[in-house]
DNA sequence: ATTCTAATTCATAATCGTTACGATTTACAA
DNA sequence: TTGTAAATCGTAACGATTATGAATTAGAAT
């Protein structure tokens, strides 16, 4: 997802359009890979010394509410990143080096689903770990 | 996981046999739940007014190092439940109401190897949520 | 059995990530 | 330009976890 698409949806909510969000999308949309509530703190203390770390998690906690942002839990701690622009259900490959991030368009679900009877599935997890081609 | 088999690996490593540590086990002896730290700490304090944090977070994670409980987050929490007797690689789903797990004999990783050449693939998270049978 | 020593626990405080709050400022609609 | 709800700031509180130094204890050595 792009800045615009994010601006979009967030207007549309009837959020209004602050310093503070646009560089935190800003942030975003420089990588791919999940960073951390920290990791934007950081860059945004640089510039404006008296950052709240209450804007940040509320926005973050917006923008995860309205599809802008994804977010896993890796190791503890809540990480972040663009929502995929892919308007079909996939998982990521994350790897451990560099935190790049790939898209794996395979979800076990659809083989899954048949295999426990009596069961009602209402979420799951899927997330795969290692070494991307660059990384090793 | 029995009692009488994370004493033999408790040994086996050198760990001395205490109370606290027999009443840790006793209490994940007793449930299929993923529980927390501080579930256990409750159901101690009642016996032990004096427990300590550190006891149970230390042989918390001692036990899972040694292989006999398993750890997952839910929800940003850790939780902890006796380590399957299963012998293959297997994974679970969590019921959301009454917090049963049931073992799932299929794991995505044999589909997915192939699909992604060049990935060196070193970890993965797999986990299903939802309502069991007896919740719904 | 008694002593010795490293392991374990206790008691408590510190840390880390996150959430909450009243006071102040700001975006934007009227 | 003004009014108002939304957003931010400044700061404190919170919950889960980790850390620490002192006291206790399991189990080996004598």
């Amino acid at each position: 997802m792009n800045i615009e698409k994010a601006w979009e949806i967030l207007k549309k909510e009837g959020f209004k359009k602050t310093d503070k969000r646009e560089q935190i999308l800003e942030i975003f949309s420089q990588t791919e890979k999940y960073i951390t509530a920290r990791d934007i703190l950081d860059v945004m203390m640089a510039e404006h010394p008296g950052m709240s770390y209450d804007t940040i998690y509320r926005n973050l906690s917006t923008f995860v509410d309205l599809g802008i942002l994804e977010e896993t839990e890796l190791t503890g701690e809540k990480h972040f990143r663009m929502q995929c622009e892919a308007d079909h259900h996939h998982h990521h490959f994350i790897c451990m080096s560099c935190g790049n991030i790939k898209e794996i368009n395979y979800c076990p679900m659809e083989t899954l689903q048949n295999a426990i009877p009596g069961y009602e599935i209402e979420n799951h997890k899927f997330e795969i770990y290692g070494n991307c081609p660059n990384c090793h």
